[in-house]
Formats: structure tokens, sequence, C-alpha cells
DNA sequence: TTCCGCATGTAATCTGTTACATGATTAC
DNA sequence: GTAATCATGTAACAGATTACATGCGGAA
């Protein structure tokens, strides 16, 4: 139920359209730790509407039409609602970890440095968008938000800390210790050596 | 594609059943970056195999029958194939975040730092878990994989250290200066007091 | 006049979870 | 003997994306 959250989140800021939720998503800092679609958000602001929490204000900003959207009473006490609950845990969903964990020595390492290369720049230009975006003097933040933006800003920089440091090993040859108390590493070579031998049958 | 080669990557640790690639990802490094229900795992196996990614083994350890599954060849390389292509961005989804970028003067802050307090037992609980884990002598996790936990650390860390900060700054009432150049925070309170006052018209 | 950004939407599809059903083995 | 853990699966549903369809207004 957490995405309609989002959405009346964003329009509690300012009436918005459709195309300003997404913008929201796209550009802004929401977008930092949430995703969206049109394909979900114009079928979720018809169905919100439908159950009362937010209106329609047709509107022609810029000559332009748009069906502005504005939270109902119910809206915006949904809204409180939401805000006084626990946060659920953080979904992260990280390939880069998930290929280091199953990284195994037939794999070159300077492939890895590759990734991490383009995970350092991913992350590098994401926090240069965030520290300009925060000084701006265009978007709205209050000072809860700013809190939020420092959360962003802590974890990017963890995160470059973490590649440089990586990257380092990697070059040095000076990787960390690893633990293996099975010798399920000699294993694996072995069961993969196999598995190349065998003629494919299908 | 990558629920499925999260699960070649379990694979390649060792032979396993479904059983034992779920315990992988509620209990053990994997599940720190990614996550997965049988709903979801069984039909995948199903659809692997038929692919012939992986294969079948009959096998009773213990005394207690399981159906394990092995890599094939076809496996292995698009195990290698997947670890060589360039990790995507992680997938971040943190109410934590939303809640705080969607803060309002009419909540309490008290209740944000609740809020807080309760992602930092469960953020300390986690690196204290990784922590042990590491170094628990039963886990088989290799030098690149050590990265990878020392990833999930630094993250840990950094976010411990801004709960931190951010409570400090909500006690002492020392909070970041927020910017709002076209005064949508009147406009906000506004627009919700009139909101308040409209009849429930539904 | 053509392209880009603004603007709204739908249908098909994909992806994944929840809840249920079933049963064996082990630890207490 | 009974609760917990091991073990495999499915059906119904929830959730979200992709690709498509459509059109206006302003800038080059």
């Amino acid at each position: 139920m957490s995405i309609e959250h989002s959405i009346l989140a964003v329009i509690s800021f300012r009436p918005s359209s459709g195309y300003d939720i997404k913008s929201e998503f796209e550009h802004k800092a929401a977008g930092l730790f949430w995703g969206m679609s049109y394909g979900s958000l114009y079928p979720k602001l018809k169905k919100l509407e439908a159950d009362g929490f937010i209106v329609t204000i047709e509107a022609d900003t810029d000559g332009r039409k748009k069906k502005l959207y504005e939270l109902t009473k119910k809206g915006w006490g949904e809204l409180d609602k939401w805000l006084g609950m626990t946060p659920s845990p953080p979904i992260i969903k990280d390939e880069l970890f998930m290929k280091l964990a199953s990284w195994h020595s037939e794999m070159d390492l300077d492939l890895l440095a590759l990734h991490l290369e383009s995970r350092k720049n991913e992350s590098g230009d994401l926090l240069k968008y965030i520290k300009e975006w925060r000084h701006n003097q265009k978007s709205y933040i209050n000072s809860v938000g700013m809190l939020g933006i420092r959360y962003a800003e802590l974890k990017l920089e963890a995160e470059l800390k973490w590649i440089d440091e990586s990257l380092e090993a990697i070059n040095n040859q000076d990787m960390p210790d690893g633990q293996d108390p099975f010798g399920l590493e000699e294993e694996l070579l072995k069961r993969r050596e196999r598995a190349f031998k065998t003629l494919d049958k299908e």
C-alpha cells in the first residue's frame, strides 16, 4: 500500500498532475528512494480519487490543460496516519553485491574492477546531483527533508569510499581473507570442470 | 532476469534443494541484498531445469529425501556471462526516506524520533549479525565475497551514524535549514487547513 | 515543419507474494 | 506426543512495467 502513500506525499507538496508526479520521481528527491511508471501511476490516481483521498482540479497552467490533483480531508488524514506508522525496513536489490557473493576464481578480477568503476561513476554522478540539488534554490525541501538528503549523501559517500578501498585491494593484490571451512572453493572448481567436460545432451 | 541468476549463483556454491536456496536468502549473505519466496522459487527452478541450466539429483542427505539441483555446462556458462555483465544500479525502496521527505510541521518530531530509533534497532541488529557471521567459521565466503560483506557493513555503519546525528538534531532542536523559495510550506499549511474545514460530501 | 517536452492513458505482460495444502523427520 | 524444522509445491492474487496509442504547444 506504499506507492499510494508516496503519491499522496508528492501531492501534499503542491497540487500536481500525473506528469508532475512522475517527474518528481524521475528527477527529484523522491526518485532516490522510490520509483514509479505511468502504467501504475495513472490507475492509482483514479483509484485514489474513487476512494476519496484526492480530487481533480481542472487547470491550465501556461495555456496547457492538465488535471491537477489535490488532497481531500480524508487524503490529508491518510497521509498523517501513514507518516505516524513505523516505516518498514528498506528493500534493497543490488546486483553488484550478488555478483561479489558469487564471484569465483575462474572469473577475472579485472572484470570485477570494471564493474566497480562503473558503479563508482553512477554513484558519483548521483552524489554530485544531490549536492547541487540541495542548494539549487528551486526545490522545496524542509528541515526534516534535509535530514533525508543527508541520509542519501552519507550512504553514497560510504559506497564510494568502499569502492576505492576495494579497487585498491584488487590492484595491489591485497584481497581480504575469506572463510571456507568445508573446502567448498576447491569443490566448486571440480564440479565446474566436471560440468564442462560433459557432452551436451539436449 | 536477475532472480534466476541469483538462484544459479547460490547453486554454484554447492548443489542445493529449493529449501536450501530459500534459507540462503533468508539467513545468509544473499538475503542482505536480495529476497525470494517459495512461490517464485520452485516455479523458477522448474523453468531453469526445463531450459537446461540445472539438473536434478535425487539425494537423501541425513536420511531425508530431497531434490538437489546442480548446474549444467550451460548453467555455469550463463552464470559466468551474468557475472561479466555490468551490474544494474541498485533498486532501493525506503519508506523512512519517503516519510522524511514528506514530513510537515503539523507532525510531531518526537514521532519521527521514534521511527529513527526503530530503524536504529533494526539496522543495529543486522550489523551485529553480519559481523558475527563473517567470522563464524561455518559459512563459505571467498575473498571477493568478503568485499561484499564489507560493503554491507559500511552502509549500515553510515546509516547508524546518520541516525545518531539526526536524533541529536531533533533533541537539541538544531535541525538543518531547508529551502523553500516559493513559500510552499506556508501554502501547504493553508491548503491543509482548507481541506480540513470542508464538510465531507461523499 | 519537425522535433522535443508536456500530457494522459490502456492492454498485455511480467514478476512476485500470500496463503494454502501436504507430509516427513528430529528435538524436546 | 507435539512442536519445530525440513521439504515441495500450487492457486489466487497483488503489484508493477513495457509498449503502445494519442495529441497539444513551443522552439529550431
